[in-house]
RNA sequence: CGCGGAGUGGAGCAGUUGGUAGCUCGUCGGGCUCAUAACCCGAAGGUCGUUGGUUCAAGUCCUUCCUCCGCAACCA
């Protein structure tokens, strides 16, 4: 019986549609699935989302939706994009699935029985208006830091998990397992920085919302993102909280690898791993901390507007050429950039004039010279001595990176040989040796040798660009390759026919694909803005209730002149000013406007001051008011008066 | 000193346990023509951020400082 290899992502949290970044993680994991199954492992691979909490509740409530529709929305988007990447998950799991949200329950009951979860108090220091909790040292001159104002004890209950009570076994297995927290820099991390210092019981229930699942012997009470999201990886493949686990679960828990992004490592290296010692369970051998993909003018955002998406670069560039660049492009440890241009690039050097340009090449003279006929491999001579040690060793080096999950020099290895089967070309001369006065049996050999490079290339390239390993195959004229057929040379037969050369990756004009790319997102740009400016419209009138006269009053607005400006220390938002407002004493207002306007733009001018509005501490200084600005979509543009309007000149 | 990461030829990066500084792209020159103006060869270009130290030997270990980037906090 073949040995067992379970591996899983992160389950994508629905609160919105995953950019290539989010789809990286998937791309990845399933390369290494693809991998494992050559090897011969037999694998289970899952994935999924995680579609409960706050912000999904709130953000349904926006969309005027339930928060199941929302999530059932999310949830397809998401799997449409993993199935349009061509991933080969086993089992795409939802956190919304009655079944687990039944053995989550029986989890919360049953570490609640033995004493690992117990129920308290949420003991902190509470600020009515700002209905927030502080610590001690969260607060600012004693007050609330959000506000100001006092702030008094206060209680609110919660359940809590015991990590404490499993600290310093989860310490020994990190020890005892180098390979456990991967890449092995961030385990360091981890024992420093949390286990060392003590860890502090986990509050694993929440009252402050409801789109959750319902703790059974509390119903005010949900399960907080830990114990529910956390444990999908133990629900679906079948563990049962009294014991009759699936043989499913007897055969592949625990997991050989959770795939997770580098924010997430101290979730799946501390809470989860405490979690499992609870239930009694075994720990996953090994949790990878991937890096993330970055753009190349900084992190992705939409307010940037530089968000990719897979699903648009599989429709410019082809999902290979998509999966091929994300894996290629994040080396094992550090993060990796992406942008159009740097794509195009990739696509260009390494999948059209390397790989494409090979293939094509040989296959041409495959046919010209032969018909298409592979003749049989003549004598070997000392080139063809190198070309084969090449061939040879490479699938060894590839298998060994895989191992260690350094996927993108797995992928640099299979290049080695592309590159070297390229040099073997000119080295050789095959236009001259098919020359009517040319050697045509030695023409044979080294054709036969290219192709046998190509086979055994693109059989190495199967994990990550499938449909391109099969459109090679078809060039070949052959079936479907195993990794021990990419170990041997010669599996070729003479006598069988390649077929016709295709391109594989067309060469992409840069500057004129970049221009379309452009335009079309300038396109797109004034659609939405148009489709903005017409919900605006719709909803401005809905969003915010009219109030009376009366209500407008209760606003002292009032002219004001800026006095003095300067930026508020150890603040990259704030500025700090100084401001007549005409009572003759001065007043202090901070505004959130620096990366707007410098403060010798700002001295001496006459702004709208609201004058009664009751002061705030931000930053530990005090703002006594607020200026009027507008949000526009160049920034925020403060609303300056004519200067010849008095200071303390009623608005209304 | 809030936490963390990073500073290596024009750009993007490798450099595992210290032992002659590499790769890809770009640039320049050359070769070739089977091929997607693709392929192959050669060249130029680096005080490995800074200071001091350990060592026979440091990009690699310790130390000083500088810079950049995330996260956190902050948009009244």
């Amino acid at each position: 019986m073949s040995k067992k290899y379970y591996l899983t992502t992160a389950i994508t949290y629905t609160s919105g549609k995953p950019h290539i970044g989010n789809t990286y993680e998937i791309i990845l994991a399933d390369s290494i699935a693809r991998f494992k199954r050559m090897q011969g492992y037999d694998v289970y691979f899952q994935t999924g989302t995680d579609e409960h909490g706050e912000k999904i509740q709130l953000k349904a409530e926006e969309a005027g939706i339930t928060p199941q529709e929302f999530v059932d929305n999310v949830a397809g988007e998401i799997k449409r994009i993993w199935d349009l990447m061509n991933t080969t998950y086993d089992r795409f799991i939802r956190t919304t699935d009655p079944s687990h949200e039944k053995k989550i329950q029986q989890i919360f009951e049953k570490l609640y029985k033995q004493g690992d979860i117990y129920k308290d108090c949420y003991e902190g220091l509470y600020c009515t208006p700002c209905e927030s909790f502080f610590t001690e040292s969260q607060l600012i001159d004693g007050k609330c830091p959000d506000c100001g104002r006092e702030v008094h004890p206060a209680k609110e209950e919660a359940y809590f998990f015991r990590l404490s009570k499993y600290a310093k076994k989860l310490e020994e297995y990190i020890e005892k397992h180098p390979e456990f927290i991967w890449p092995p820099a961030r385990k360091n991390e981890m024992i420093n920085n949390f286990i060392k210092p003590g860890l502090q019981d986990l509050c694993v229930s929440r009252t402050s919302f409801n789109w959750g699942i319902p703790v059974t012997f509390d119903p005010g009470h949900v399960v907080y993102v830990w114990i529910d999201a956390l444990s999908n990886y133990i629900t679906f493949a079948g563990y049962d909280p009294e014991g009759n686990h699936s043989e499913e679960y007897k055969k592949y828990w625990p997991a050989d690898m959770h795939l997770i992004g580098k924010d997430i490592v101290r979730f799946h290296t501390i809470y989860w791993p405490c979690i499992l010692l609870a239930l009694g369970e075994e720990l996953p051998k090994q949790v990878f901390g991937h890096p993330w993909l970055i753009m190349s003018d900084g992190k992705m955002s939409k307010s940037k507007g530089n968000v990719l998406y897979a699903d648009d670069l599989a429709a410019l560039f082809g999902v290979d050429a998509v999966r091929y660049y994300v894996l290629h492009e994040i080396p094992f440890a550090n993060d990796g950039l992406i942008s159009y241009e740097l794509m195009m690039e990739r696509i260009n050097t390494d999948l059209a004039n390397i790989l494409g340009n090979l293939v094509n090449r040989t296959v041409a003279m495959t046919n010209k010279y032969f018909g298409g006929e592979i003749k049989p491999a003549g004598a070997e001579t000392a080139l063809d001595a190198d070309l084969k040690r090449v061939a040879a060793e490479v699938p060894l080096k590839m298998e060994a990176h895989m191992d260690g999950a350094h996927v993108a020099d797995a992928i640099d290895d299979i290049f080695t040989l592309l590159r070297r089967a390229n040099k073997y070309v000119d080295e050789t001369e095959p236009w001259i040796l098919g020359r009517p006065e040319g050697d045509h049996e030695r023409l044979g050999t080294v054709l036969y040798n290219l192709l046998e490079c190509i086979r055994i290339s693109a059989t190495l390239l199967k994990p990550f660009m499938p449909e391109t390993a099969e459109k090679i195959f078809k060039q070949l004229g052959i079936a479907d390759q195993s990794l021990e057929d990419a170990k041997t040379f010669g599996l070729l037969k003479s006598g069988s026919k390649v077929g016709a050369p295709e391109i594989l990756f067309a060469r992409i004009d840069i500057p004129k694909k970049l221009a379309e790319i452009n335009a079309a997102k300038e396109a797109e740009k004034k659609e939405a803005e148009k489709q903005q400016k017409k919900a605006e419209k719709k909803e401005k009138p809905e969003g915010i209730a009219t109030i009376s006269i009366d209500d407008f009053a209760k606003v002292a607005l009032r002219a004001a002149k800026i006095l003095t400006c300067q930026p508020l220390p150890k603040s990259d938002k704030l500025l700090q000013m100084t401001v007549d407002n005409g009572s003759g004493a001065e007043k202090q207002v901070l505004s959130g406007i620096a990366q707007y306007y410098k403060p010798e733009e700002l001295i001496g001018k006459t702004v709208v001051l609201v004058d009664n509005l009751a002061p705030a501490k931000l930053r530990g200084a005090l703002s006594e008011g607020m200026l009027l600005a507008a949000d526009t979509k160049d920034g925020v543009k403060v609303l300056f008066l004519d200067d010849s309007i008095e200071a303390g000149a009623t608005i209304r």
